[in-house]
RNA sequence: GUGGCUGUGGUGAAGCGGUUAACACGUGCGACUGUGACUCGCAUAUUCGAGGGUUCGAUACCCUCCAGCCACCCCA
């Protein structure tokens, strides 16, 4: 093995990449329905915009990113999440100009440097949506019923939403507070990360998986207690909304999200059948990411979702496409009308196979059989000069003659399909 | 960035100092010279992640490196 891949970014072979349309068709027909239009954003774009957004100090800016330097002297990174970019295209094509409000999706490649592990790699894939332009708790119930009504109509049952508020720049400070002076008394009980995690992201020690921790912060002061009262009455009424739209959650008060500019609802869709890697979709509201990179003061909300873990997820299923039919010729002179009919029978929406290399009847047959055709013909003198064949259906060997025209073989298909 | 585990064919793997590197699946061809699936036969790793070392001899033991997986951190 002289040349492969680099470390993190994986090749999505074709029985893989079937599940992952069927991922994408499934995201677009339900975002479609609620009326999201698709954006396509640069999976490159300054750095600046990252730093500004997701936060300087958080471990994705800090550590994680691609960046580098262009020829034009221009620091550039691929981007490590979405939602930066899209709000950036927002405010460049002044979308909130000819629409207050804007409901964009999005799906493609993200980049973090990060050690690859089981449902996470450096090169990964998120399929995303925003709302922007209403503060009403309606957009985050739409938002959250959609995600939920995606997981339903993909056939997963598992991943499971959880919601929490982290209330605004108006309530949150004296919640940080109040679990920094929660948390000194009780410093000595916390292992090392969160002796660290005290001093950077005092929240982040409530989501920590040491036994010792959970125990220690078991009575750590929730966000939820002190919420201003906007944010309180913005949470009840989302929640209000969600029953209202019979959409099942549950409270996890000591969710944490790792962007900085999350305000009030965030969530996530979480799952126990992936290892580490729970969190399979998350959002939440980020009320001044657009002013804070130059654009007015428009509210939005979103999330994004690991297209590798809804794979995961899926598990083995199948999604292939099987041939219609193959054709199988006896000789060389009977393969140009074999290939007449390929074309022909393609061009209208039939799925056909031939052999291409001239192989003998038996293994041409074999093929048939490997790739699970549903019919096969064998063609020679005798077919081309009467111009009718023998059609099997392979599942039992049924046989059956037809006119070795396109439109026959095409009844003949079309018919047995029920 | 830190830790643990693992590296034998297309795949799953046996072998643990001297073997034709077992077996199974897969793949190809044939038995059936105009028909697949079942059965049977043949073929399919000059080589055991790479480089050193120990040894008469190393896939096996030692060292280094590399890769993969999983976990931590963090995150979708």
């Amino acid at each position: 093995m002289t040349l492969t891949a680099v470390k993190g970014f994986n090749d999505i072979l074709p029985d893989e990449s079937r599940r992952w349309q069927h991922i994408e068709q499934t995201a677009r027909r339900v975002f479609e329905l609620n009326g999201f239009g698709e954006i396509r954003v640069p999976v490159m774009e300054k750095t600046e915009l990252f730093c500004r957004s997701i936060g300087d100090a958080t471990d994705i800016v800090e550590k994680e990113m691609y960046t580098f330097t262009d020829k034009g002297e221009n620091s550039v990174t691929l981007r490590p999440e979405g939602t930066a970019g899209v709000m950036r295209a927002f405010i460049e094509h002044k979308l909130y100009a000819q629409d207050p409000v804007a409901k964009l999706y999005y799906m493609g490649p993200m980049f973090r440097y990060e050690r690859p592990q089981k449902g996470r790699y450096r090169q990964f894939h998120q399929i995303g949506a925003e709302i922007t332009g209403v503060h009403d708790p309606l957009a985050d119930a739409q938002v959250l019923n959609m995600l939920a009504t995606f997981f339903r109509e993909i056939g997963l049952t598992e991943p499971t939403l959880q919601i929490n508020s982290l209330g605004c720049p108006e309530c949150r400070p004296a919640y940080r507070t109040a679990l920094r002076s929660f948390l000194e008394e009780r410093l000595g009980a916390l292992c090392e990360d969160c002796k660290r995690r005290f001093a950077t992201n005092p929240l982040r020690t409530l989501d920590c998986k040491v036994p010792g921790c959970i125990e220690s912060t078991a009575g750590a002061p929730s966000v939820l207690e002190h919420l201003c009262k906007g944010c309180d009455d913005h949470f009840s009424t989302v929640k209000h909304y969600l029953d209202l739209s019979a959409t099942p959650y549950s409270i996890n008060a000591r969710m944490v999200r790792g962007l900085d500019y999350y305000t009030r609802t965030t969530f996530e869709m979480v799952t126990g059948l992936l290892g580490s890697q729970s969190a399979v979709a998350a959002g939440g509201r980020y009320d001044g990411l657009i002013s804070q990179l130059g654009g007015p003061a428009i509210p939005g909300i979103g999330f994004a979702m690991g297209l590798e873990r809804v794979a995961l997820l899926l598990g083995s299923q199948e999604f292939t496409t099987l041939p219609d039919l193959f054709i199988a010729t006896m000789g060389s002179s009977e393969r140009d009308v074999a290939f007449s009919l390929l074309d022909g029978l393609i061009k209208s929406g039939v799925r056909v196979e031939m052999d291409y290399e001239g192989k003998s009847l038996k293994s041409q047959m074999r093929r048939a059989d490997k790739l699970k055709a549903r019919y096969s013909v064998v063609i020679g003198e005798n077919e081309v000069a009467a111009e009718r064949a023998t059609f099997k259906r392979m599942a039992d060997g049924l046989q059956s003659d037809a006119a070795l025209t396109v439109s026959g073989i095409q009844t003949l298909v079309m018919k047995s399909e029920q």
